[in-house]
RNA sequence: UCCUCCUUAGCUCAGUUGGUUAGAGCACCUGACUGUUAAUCAGGGGGUCCUUGGUUCAAGUCCAAGAGGGGGAGCCA
């Protein structure tokens, strides 16, 4: 077979040079017959869209054709034309193609029907293969790439921070050991603990939950941070908003206040939010028309009331609503849900918002993305900043429709001394916390930050239902095949 | 971890009150068709009814336990 440069489909597709001759290499993802032609919708991942590849059987070989099924490799050498049919403007006149590699449809689980999410998810190795899945990442490559361009550009800077941690008082959920020892044989001291000292470490180490408390000392001197990375929990959840590995971003700034926090955490939404709508058009269109299709076997009054991108643009345009959690607890008091006693949960200054007391808020009653601030100490993190009435915290969780909290954040605690009493009073190990508080005692100054859930903001944008496919491999209780 | 629902062909699913040889669409194979659009039409092959135990003359169907999965809740991002 001649040799010819490779032209990616989306390329191929956007081109006007009719009568050229190209070359296209991808993956079958249908064939279709008749006597004298058969059509082959090829996709090589550079769009949602296929490339139509005409074979004449005068010109290409039965045997050839008779190797092409869903789900095969292909190289094809033919003139670009404009379609004769009318499902598509540009294709391919086959001159030779190629087999890479057959796909026996025997044994290839994927064929040009729908398959459900459940059985895509056991598939996860051939689900990029798939139009939903190939959305969905380069969607997630999109946004990834949208998160280094805001900060880079607001001239924040990128901080690694570490993923084996020494440190258990994250306080963030369960953690997962990192261990050389042997589990069949573990040294122990003199009083039966296990001999730590003898570990890769000489401690007891973990993954980490929140690269946080490392992203506040860059903070307290590069001035604005962000971090970027996989973070772990050990928690037995089982739901369609949590994983066990998860990527976070996290960004800490020196000399802001709680205001400033969410001034940047709403500017960043939007600003992800727009990235997507500006540059993953075909994708994102693509996934408002699988919604549609799924609704309609749903009853109208479960139906969403926005298609996708109306949503994600509702969400651009709109000021986020800022209440804090005093008020929002009044809001909640005065309810209809609640005086029907509608509320699984009562409603009562001190508890923590339930699921469906933050739904009623945002779904209900404001109908847009919800910043809360000012909760109670006792339910928050030790190193959020204490306010004067000795009985709130500075955090603030930004909550959208649909997903609950997509970020948690707060101004930190700079007094050494308020920091210190916080650490006794919720029993962390103050030796462990020397370096976070050693902050505060040289040079604090007034600090803010947040984290975000990246597969949240994933669920967000592309209005996928559950966490597990807006990952690659998702990693879950009882789950880490791949 | 709790509540709830589900598991039947490669995939999506139907299967009545427990009753003889378990069905459909798609996929695959064969044939028809002069350019299709998840092509269409005709025919064909394809089953550990999740597993184990129980009730019964008889279990895909009823009961119990287990496994896997979905949805909801808690924990949180």
């Amino acid at each position: 077979m001649e040799s010819l440069r490779r032209t990616k489909i989306a390329a191929a597709l956007k081109s006007t040079d009719f009568g050229s001759k190209v070359c296209v290499k991808g993956w079958v993802r249908t064939k279709r017959g008749s006597k004298n032609v058969a059509f082959i919708a090829l996709n090589d991942g550079s769009t949602i869209h296929n490339i139509q590849v005409v074979a004449d059987r005068e010109n290409i070989d039965d045997s050839i054709l008779d190797r092409i099924h869903t789900g095969a490799s292909l190289n094809v050498i033919g003139t670009l034309t404009e379609s004769q049919g009318s499902g598509q403007n540009v294709e391919l006149m086959a001159e030779s193609i190629e087999v890479y590699g057959e796909a026996n449809p025997d044994e290839y689980p994927l064929q040009p029907k729908k398959h459900s999410l459940e059985f895509l998810r056991e598939k996860a190795h051939l689900r990029f293969r798939t139009n939903t899945f190939s959305a969905v990442f380069r969607i997630r490559h999109a946004m990834a790439y949208a998160i280094h361009k805001f900060f880079n550009d607001k001239g924040f800077y990128y901080m690694h921070s570490p993923i084996i941690t020494g440190s258990d008082a994250e306080g963030a959920g369960e953690m997962f050991q990192v261990t050389t020892l042997d589990l069949n044989k573990l040294p122990k001291t003199k009083d039966g603990e296990v001999d730590y000292s003898k570990d890769f470490f000489g401690k007891m180490t973990n993954l980490t939950v929140s690269g946080q408390l490392e992203g506040e000392l860059a903070a307290l001197a590069l001035g604005e941070i962000y971090t970027f990375g996989p973070t772990f929990r050990a928690e037995n959840s089982n739901t369609s908003r949590h994983l066990a590995e998860f990527w976070m971003i996290e960004p800490e700034m020196a000399f802001y206040d709680i205001h400033d926090n969410m001034d940047l955490a709403e500017e960043m939404l939007k600003y992800l939010i727009q990235y997507a709508l500006d540059n993953c058009r075909d994708d994102l269109e693509f996934l408002q028309n699988r919604l549609l299709e799924e609704e309609k076997s749903k009853p109208q009054n479960e139906r969403s009331e926005l298609s996708l991108i109306d949503k994600l643009e509702f969400v651009t345009k709109n000021e986020f609503v800022r209440l804090s959690y005093t008020e929002a607890i009044k809001v909640l008091e005065d309810s209809k849900p609640n005086k029907k006693g509608q509320f699984q949960y009562p409603v009562k200054w001190g508890i923590d918002l339930q699921s469906e007391h933050e739904r009623f808020l945002v779904e209900k009653h404001y109908k847009k993305p919800v910043i809360l601030t000012d909760y109670p100490k006792e339910i928050k993190a030790f190193y959020m900043k204490q306010n004067d009435d000795n009985k709130t915290v500075r955090a603030m969780d930004v909550l959208f429709p649909g997903i609950g909290e997509i970020i948690g954040g707060s101004q930190r605690e700079e007094s050494y001394e308020k920091l210190k009493i916080r650490i006794d009073e919720m029993g962390i190990a103050e030796e462990d916390m020397w370096w976070f508080l050693e902050t505060r005692k040289f040079g604090t100054v007034p600090h803010s930050g947040y984290g975000l859930g990246f597969e949240r903001l994933m669920l967000f944008v592309t209005g996928m239902g559950n966490i597990r496919d807006v990952i690659p491999f998702a990693r879950t209780p009882k789950n880490a095949e791949f």
